[in-house]
Parts: C-alpha cells; sequence; structure tokens
RNA sequence: GCGGGCGUGGCGAAACUGGUAGACGCAACGGACUUAAAAUCCGUUUUCCUUUUGGAAGUGCCGGUUCGAGUCCGGCCGCCCGCACCA
C-alpha cells in the first residue's frame, strides 16, 4: 500500500537538513574558487507584518532560478526589509505604536512566515534599512553624493495640508482634499533636497539599449520617463508691459515649431511668475491660481482636471510677424516642472490646445494637410490632426514636410535671434526631502554664520530619537524638545540638525550593492561589489519599472563617480523579470459589504452569504487587498498543504508576468499533484531490469528527456507554467507505465523516478529532497547536479506531416525524417484522404517545408 | 490626460524564427473501485451541421500581406498598470 507524502513532517525536516548542511550561504570573492557567480535577488520586501501571496508568487519565482544556478554557480540569494517609510508612522498616529519596535517586531513575524516557504536564502546577509548599520552608511554616501555636487537644495511644491499643518503624500490627497483632515490641499513651496539625477539623463538613457534581459517595455517606459525631446526655445517679445512691468520677452519651448503660424494664444503654468504676478492686480487670475493649487502635486491630478484658464491681459509679438499680437493666457493643464513653464497653443496640431481654445473661443487655423486631404475643403473641428503631413497657410513654411518645416522654422528663429534649437528632458531632479520622522536622517547642520554645513563623516550616524511624539500632526523630528539642536561643526556655535529624512527610495537604490557584504566598515566593500555585482537575475513587480529601477541605475552612476563602487557599465541590474499580481475572485453581501470567498456557497444555482442565507453577488477577480476582503493568507494554506504546494500553485498555470488568480480549486490540483508525483517515485521499481531500447520503455525515455530538454528552457525562459506542464505529463506517463511489462521499462522507470525528483526540486524543493531520497540519490538534490538531456533521445527517424490542400488540413503522412522534398511530394498526393481532394482538380503549386508542412495549391 | 501593456474553449492557458490552434491544469459529464462516502484510477469535453464517414466556422472587431496569419501590417473596441511624497 502507498503511503500518503505527509508535508507536515517532511518539509520541516528538509528545511533542518539545509540548514544543518549550510547549503545556501554564499562564497566570498575569496573562497569561490572557479565556481562562476550567480546573483538572484527579488526586491526586498516591506515588512507588513503580514506575508501575503504576492511575496509567495515573487520569491517563489527567485526561488526557482536560485536553486536551479546552484548547480554548478557559486549563488547569492539574500534578504532584507525596506523597513523605513510611512506605514510605521500611521501605526504610530492610529494606535500609538512605536515606529521603531512595531517595525522591528513586523519583521520578526514576517521572518517567521517565511521561514516554512522553504526558500534557498543567505540569512546571514540579512538587511534591514531602518537600523543604523544600514542607515549611517547611507549618510556617509549621502555626504559623499553632496561632496560631488550631486546633492543640491532648491524649493518646490509640496501638498499641505492646512488643517493639520502637515505635507501630505501622493496617496494622502484623495480628490484634492487631505485623507484624514478633509480639508482642501494648497501647493506650498518648500526648500528641499534635490538629487542631481539630470546629470545623467543621457547615459540613463543610452544604458538602456544595453539592457537585452530587460522587458522592452520596461525599457519603453524609462526611455519615455527620461523623456527626450528635441525642438526649439523660442522668445516671444512682451508687446506693451508685462504684469510685472519689467519682462520683456517669455520663452517657450515646443517641439513643433513647425506649427509657429497656426500659434492663437501662450499658456503659462499656474505658478509662472507673470501669472502670480498678474495675479496681484486681478483676482479673477488669484481665484485661479489658488483653484488650481487645489489639485494638489501629482501630474496626474493635473492633467485629468477639466482644462481651465484665464486671460492674463497682455500679449506678446510673435516671432515671425511682429504685428501678430497674441493673447498670453494662464492653464491649469501646462506644468511649471517641464521646459519653462509656458506653451503657446496650436489648437490644430494639439488636442489640449484644441479643446482649450474651444472653451475659451481662441482662433484655430489649420497649418499641416495631412497627407491627401485638400488645402481647400481640411477643416478641424474638435479633433487635432497631430501627425505628420505639408505646412500650408504658413507664409515662409509653405509646402514644406513638417519634419523640413522643423528646420526651416529653426533657422529663422536663430537668425532672428528669437529662438534656438534645444532639448529638453522630461526627467526631473530627484526631491529626496521628506518631512517626516521614520526614514534615513539627512547627516546637515544649519548654522546662522556658517549656513548649511555637512555632518563630518566621524560624527555619523545622525541617530534619529527613540522618543518621537505622534500626539500632533506634523514633522516630530522638527518639534522634538532636544534633538534638533547641536553645534556646528566649522565654528562650533549653536545650530539645528536638519529635520528631514530621506525619501525611502533612497535606501532601496543601493541594498543590492550592500548585500554583497553587509557587514563591511564602509557603506560598499568594493572588492566584493567588483565580483558579485550586476544582479544576474532580479525580480519584482512591474509598478516598479520606473522609479525603483531608474533610481538604483542613477546610484550605481553616482556612486561610480563618487569612488564608492566600481560597476563599469554603471547597470545594476543585468537581468530583469517584472511578474505580475495574485488576484482573487470579490464578492459583496446584500447589504454590499466586502465578504471574504469563504463566506459565500452556491444554494439551489443561486450565490448566497452561508451566514445570513442572503444572495451575495460576484464582483470581479481582483488584486488581493484587505479592504475587498478577498486575500489568502499564505500561512493558512502552508499550514493546510505545505509549502511545495503553495509554491507550486502559485507557478503553474499562469505565465509569470502575468497575473495568476488564485482559488480553492486549484490549490486542490496543486496538492494531488505533490501527492502523484510522490505516489509515482515511490513506486518506481528498485532495480533497473536490462536496456529499455524499444517499444513503451523507450518511449518513456524519449519522453523523460524531452522533458528535461523543456523545463530547463522554461526556467532559463522564465516559462514557469510550461514547466509545470512538463512535469505534470511526465508524472502521468509514469502513472500510465506502472501498469506496462515492456521489456526495460524498470529501467526506463527509474530513470524517469530520479528525473522528476531532480526537476520537480526548484518548484517544490522539499518534494523533490524525499524523492531523491526515496530512491536513493546522493547526498541532498539540492546541491545535486542537473541533469542533461540526451540528444539522441530528443529526434526520432521518422516525422509526421500534416498535409494541407489550399491552406486546409485533410491529411497526415509519416516520412523519413530525411527524405526529399519530392519524396514528401509523392508520399503526400498519394494518401488517400489528400488525394480525394485533388479530384478534378489541377495542383498549380505544392509548398513543402521539410519536418513542418507539405501545402498542396490546386484550383 | 499622457505613457506602457494585455485580449485564444465554461475558466487559467499552450503554440520554437508565419506552418496540424487548444499541450497541461481547473471545472463539468460518464465509468471503475467502495455497503456508502472521501481519496484514487480510467474516459469524454472549442462551436455548429451530420446517424456515421465526414463537413463548416473559429484566437476581441474590421480590413490588408502570404501557398499558409493566434503570430506580420493598418484602423477600431474593451480591460489592466504607472504618472515623480505608497512601497
Amino acid at each position: 500500500m502507498a503511503s500518503r507524502y505527509n508535508p507536515r513532517e517532511t518539509e520541516k525536516k528538509w528545511r533542518a537538513r539545509w540548514q544543518d548542511a549550510q547549503v545556501f550561504r554564499a562564497k566570498s570573492s575569496t573562497e569561490a574558487g572557479d565556481a562562476p557567480k550567480a546573483y538572484v535577488l527579488e526586491m526586498f520586501p516591506y515588512p507588513s507584518g503580514r506575508l501575503h501571496m504576492g511575496h509567495v508568487r515573487n520569491y517563489a519565482m527567485g526561488d526557482v532560478v536560485a536553486r536551479y544556478r546552484a548547480n554548478g554557480y557559486n549563488v547569492l540569494h539574500p534578504m532584507g526589509w525596506d523597513s523605513f517609510g510611512l506605514p510605521a508612522e500611521n501605526a504610530a498616529i492610529e494606535r500609538n505604536a512605536d515606529p521603531r519596535g512595531w517595525t522591528r517586531q513586523n519583521i520578526a513575524a514576517m521572518k517567521d512566515q517565511f521561514e516554512p516557504l522553504g526558500l534557498s536564502l543567505d540569512w546571514s546577509r540579512e538587511l534591514s534599512t531602518c537600523e543604523e548599520d544600514y542607515y549611517a552608511h547611507q549618510q556617509a554616501i549621502f555626504l559623499k553624493l553632496w561632496e560631488n555636487d550631486l546633492v543640491y537644495r532648491k524649493t518646490s511644491k509640496v501638498n499641505w495640508d492646512p488643517v493639520e499643518n502637515t505635507v501630505l503624500a501622493n496617496e494622502q490627497v484623495v480628490d484634492g482634499k487631505g485623507w484624514r483632515s478633509g480639508a482642501p490641499v494648497e501647493s506650498r513651496e518648500l526648500e528641499q533636497w534635490f538629487f542631481r539625477i539630470t546629470r545623467f539623463n543621457e547615459d540613463l538613457l543610452q544604458g538602456l539599449e544595453g539592457l537585452d534581459r530587460w522587458p522592452e517595455k520596461v525599457r519603453i517606459m524609462q526611455a519615455n520617463w527620461i523623456g527626450k525631446s528635441r525642438g526649439a526655445t523660442i522668445r516671444w517679445p512682451v508687446a506693451g508691459k508685462a504684469p510685472d512691468g519689467k519682462t520683456t520677452h517669455i520663452d517657450v519651448f515646443t517641439t513643433r515649431p513647425d506649427t509657429l503660424y497656426g500659434a492663437s494664444f501662450l499658456a503659462l503654468a499656474p505658478d509662472h511668475p507673470l501669472t502670480k504676478a498678474a495675479a496681484a492686480a486681478n483676482p479673477d487670475v488669484a481665484k485661479f491660481i489658488k483653484e488650481a493649487a487645489a489639485l494638489g502635486t501629482s501630474e496626474e491630478a493635473i492633467e485629468k482636471a477639466p482644462k481651465l484658464g484665464v486671460d492674463l491681459g497682455f500679449t506678446v509679438k510673435h516671432p515671425f510677424d511682429p504685428d501678430w499680437e497674441i493673447p498670453v493666457w494662464a492653464a491649469n493643464f501646462v506644468l511649471s516642472s517641464y521646459g519653462s513653464g509656458a506653451v503657446f497653443g496650436s489648437p490644430a496640431g494639439d488636442q489640449r490646445d484644441l479643446d482649450f481654445a474651444r472653451k475659451y473661443d481662441l482662433p484655430v487655423k489649420p497649418v499641416v494637410l495631412p497627407p491627401k486631404a485638400d488645402a481647400a475643403t481640411h477643416t478641424i473641428e474638435n479633433e487635432a490632426y497631430v501627425g505628420p503631413g505639408t505646412i500650408y497657410n504658413s507664409d515662409f513654411l509653405d509646402g514644406l514636410s513638417t519634419a523640413d518645416a522643423i528646420e526651416a522654422a529653426i533657422k529663422r528663429l536663430e537668425d532672428l535671434e528669437l529662438g534656438t534649437a534645444a532639448t529638453t528632458w522630461r526627467l526631473r531632479d530627484w526631491g529626496v526631502s521628506r518631512q517626516r520622522y521614520w526614514g534615513c536622517p539627512i547627516p546637515a547642520v544649519r548654522c546662522k554664520s556658517c549656513g548649511v554645513v555637512p555632518v563630518p563623516e566621524d560624527q555619523l550616524p545622525v541617530r534619529l530619537p527613540d522618543d518621537p511624539d505622534f500626539s500632533a500632526p506634523g514633522n516630530p523630528l522638527a518639534r522634538h524638545p532636544t534633538w534638533k539642536h547641536t553645534t556646528c561643526p566649522k565654528c562650533g556655535g549653536e545650530a539645528e540638525r536638519e529635520t528631514d529624512t530621506l525619501d525611502t527610495f533612497v535606501d532601496s537604490s543601493w541594498y543590492f550593492a550592500r548585500f554583497c557584504d553587509p557587514k563591511s566598515k564602509t557603506p560598499i566593500n568594493k572588492t566584493e561589489a567588483a565580483y558579485w555585482l550586476p544582479v544576474d537575475q532580479y525580480i519584482g513587480g512591474v509598478e516598479h519599472a520606473v522609479l525603483h529601477l531608474l533610481y538604483s541605475r542613477f546610484f550605481a552612476r553616482a556612486l561610480n563617480a563618487c569612488g564608492l563602487l566600481d560597476l563599469p557599465s554603471g547597470e545594476p541590474f543585468a537581468g530583469l523579470f517584472t511578474q505580475g499580481m495574485v488576484t482573487h475572485e470579490t464578492f459583496k453581501n446584500a447589504s454590499g459589504q466586502w465578504i471574504q470567498p469563504d463566506e459565500v456557497e452556491m444554494r439551489d444555482g443561486a450565490l448566497v452569504e452561508i451566514s445570513t442565507g442572503k444572495p451575495a453577488t460576484v464582483h470581479g477577480v481582483e488584486k488581493m487587498s484587505k479592504s475587498k476582503k478577498n486575500v489568502v493568507d499564505p500561512v493558512a494554506i502552508i499550514g493546510d498543504y505545505g509549502a511545495d504546494v503553495a509554491r507550486w500553485f502559485v507557478l503553474s498555470d499562469s505565465p509569470p508576468e502575468r497575473d495568476v488568480q488564485w482559488s480553492q480549486e486549484g490549490v486542490e490540483g496543486a496538492w494531488r499533484f505533490i501527492q502523484k508525483a510522490w505516489s509515482v517515485v515511490e513506486a518506481s521499481p528498485e532495480q533497473d531490469d536490462g536496456e529499455a531500447t524499444e517499444g513503451d520503455a523507450l518511449e518513456l525515455r524519449r519522453l523523460t528527456h524531452r522533458v528535461i530538454k523543456q523545463v530547463t528552457q522554461g526556467i532559463e525562459q522564465f516559462r514557469f507554467n510550461t514547466a509545470v506542464a512538463q512535469l505534470y505529463e511526465l508524472a502521468n506517463a509514469m502513472r500510465k507505465a506502472e501498469s506496462s511489462s515492456a521489456p526495460g521499462m524498470g529501467t526506463a522507470r527509474r530513470e524517469a523516478a530520479r528525473t522528476l525528483a531532480q526537476l520537480v526540486s526548484p518548484f517544490a524543493p522539499h518534494l523533490g529532497e524525499e524523492c531523491w531520497a526515496k530512491i536513493g540519490g546522493d547526498g541532498l538534490v539540492a546541491t545535486a547536479s542537473w541533469p542533461v538531456a540526451n540528444p539522441d533521445l530528443l529526434t526520432s527517424n521518422s516525422v509526421t506531416l500534416p498535409v494541407q490542400v489550399n491552406g486546409k488540413r485533410r491529411g497526415e503522412i509519416v516520412v523519413p525524417k530525411d527524405a526529399s522534398n519530392d519524396a514528401v511530394e509523392q508520399t503526400a498526393r498519394a494518401n488517400p484522404d489528400v488525394a480525394s481532394h485533388l479530384e478534378g482538380v489541377t495542383v498549380r503549386k505544392v509548398i513543402v517545408v521539410p519536418g513542418r508542412i507539405v501545402n498542396i495549391v490546386a484550383s
């Protein structure tokens, strides 16, 4: 009688063995010897205290890669905690928790939840960004960047909650109001710290080209984010007097100088100096500025808002025609952070400009004639024409293509000294100041006589105080009774500490380098980093496609520039994979509240809430979230079914880059597989029984070797779902073989069992070990060398080809693998199913694709 | 609004560089075993027409290229993600 596989006992046993044998400890560059290195990294988690299925999927994927690489490579597969951030402050405010204690507790709880997953992690390298031994080094890095002019201060806008007197994060702004106070937010100017990421804009753009193991879509998103655009800066002379009484011209950047003759207005950002100046004399403008500020600072909110503007009451002269005066407006869709914070509106060629012109009844003159359109009849109604074409209605530009007209217009502007060719970038410098407690303190001091002074390196770290006061809104560091009072490192006089802390994106911009030697006395051990970096495979959510990855790429370059890192490519992640989310069905009860999926069942063909018996409704498949009550707790699943089942499930079915839908049925399917895999291995014979060279035994061997090849490829190409499908096939074939007494079958089954144990082990590592032990494998399967497919068993002497007549499949022929095209054609024509479709028609052409298909064209 | 992506059976999906559409799993249905159930095992399952043999249609929609299109091109529709202070 076959025994049932018991994950509860088995999994614990193997984790203890791995632990005892220290199999996942990475060797340093000096210990490693000849083995090549493989650095496998998953984006480290924020320690919410609760492991969720998204983590399980992310780390299961990384673990497949790391365990597969363990064969032949010195693998670094570390784990740490991205432990600064807003949630700890929210907990402090909402339930009076101490951020440090709360965070440490969460880490401990989450680590406990990680343990049963059986991940091949090197915990000896664990790091946590909120601890001094991490952030002290980050402060040292900050000082180096400062020395190298990669840090500076300037004023910029924040979301200000006027009731709480505090700065709000974008996510704390809901419909233009503070999430706690409900008060309309204001945008307020504050002096803040910036990293000069734009110094590397060209290099960050160029570098994308070399990242051939990154998803194309991420590279495109980054390129668009950096946003290099070529065009012209155009100088518009002010006609008469500007609102401030002194400005003589307004500079405007455009990518479309070819449409200059279609200009019908200039639009300035709500916070452009001239807009502010106009507000002094015009209450309408003042009102407009106030309304625009209430949108908050997010680009999304600004661009989604209905287009509004106000006439600023003065005009500028058209650069090509001094007699042509154009009104100047302020408009809420103009971003002060891009270009010069001013645009010229050419409504026929830009949808936003057109919407604006229609709303305020400004002229719309078409200047670009689309190909094949007629100049006499072409008009613009409510849809702008943004494509290429021929310029008309445009004086000296008439008849030129849009591309030529851009050049000609720039040339003329330069001759008139009213403009120059220019390149602008969408990328702005990275604002890193946060007016918050739970972050890395910025090592700077403000002295009345010396100004802003860096804290000397030997006085680091600047520690966070242990006793923040969250009883009032605002930054606890700023109102701490003693913390900020210090002496100036330069003059020794009274001074105040900087009370801003660093954006948590800074913490995650260099942790991958710290992992190379997390105990290093310097921020980064350059020797170890040179050995391990770049990360060979980085895995995480696509939501980080732009910011985190771009900041990390910036950091690698900045650290190089400061001499803290030696990574010539500047690229920290050679391979990147972005995985999809874990989703689950959502349900609501009769009163419209979200209810958990397990509170719902089918009764007489209708969905009801179990506790009340009242009808329930389905609300689609959504990302697992607490608010929608569709979260499945991995700890519970692992408790019931074991980690291998959870891992197997999240890797099955859906391709890794796509979302996977959690379902109870799917979990049970995974459970069945784990049981089946164990049972087919357990049932395999103890002894070989001769060579498996023919019949069913040979077929099983062929399958085994095909599966080796496909699973190996599946892992290397991140197609875990197809690898999983192959393992199902192998297990199914082994079950079938149990009733066969073909000669050599015992040998073939033993080979299949050994192979299954090995191939399954990156996915379901505990099961892999148990199977490996059962068939008497040497040592641990975790360290066994990966099987290699025998090429002789991957090919066969004959091949089955479909035969089409006029593109429709009519029959199938079996021909020798190396048959000539003529022979194949003859066989195909002779096939009765094919021949019946050739009666009464003339064959015009026969296409033979060797090894693929035959298509007979006849009429 | 801007940028990016995705769309194939009842469901998740597979299909190498254009070459037999639907591997594998889930669900459903039928059967075996069982006193019964659970578990397990075997089989059927894109749709429509046909008693069968077989035929037709079919990869979001419309059109194009090709001997041949899920795959390439153009236009649309729908859904999802990011937008700089969430991480």
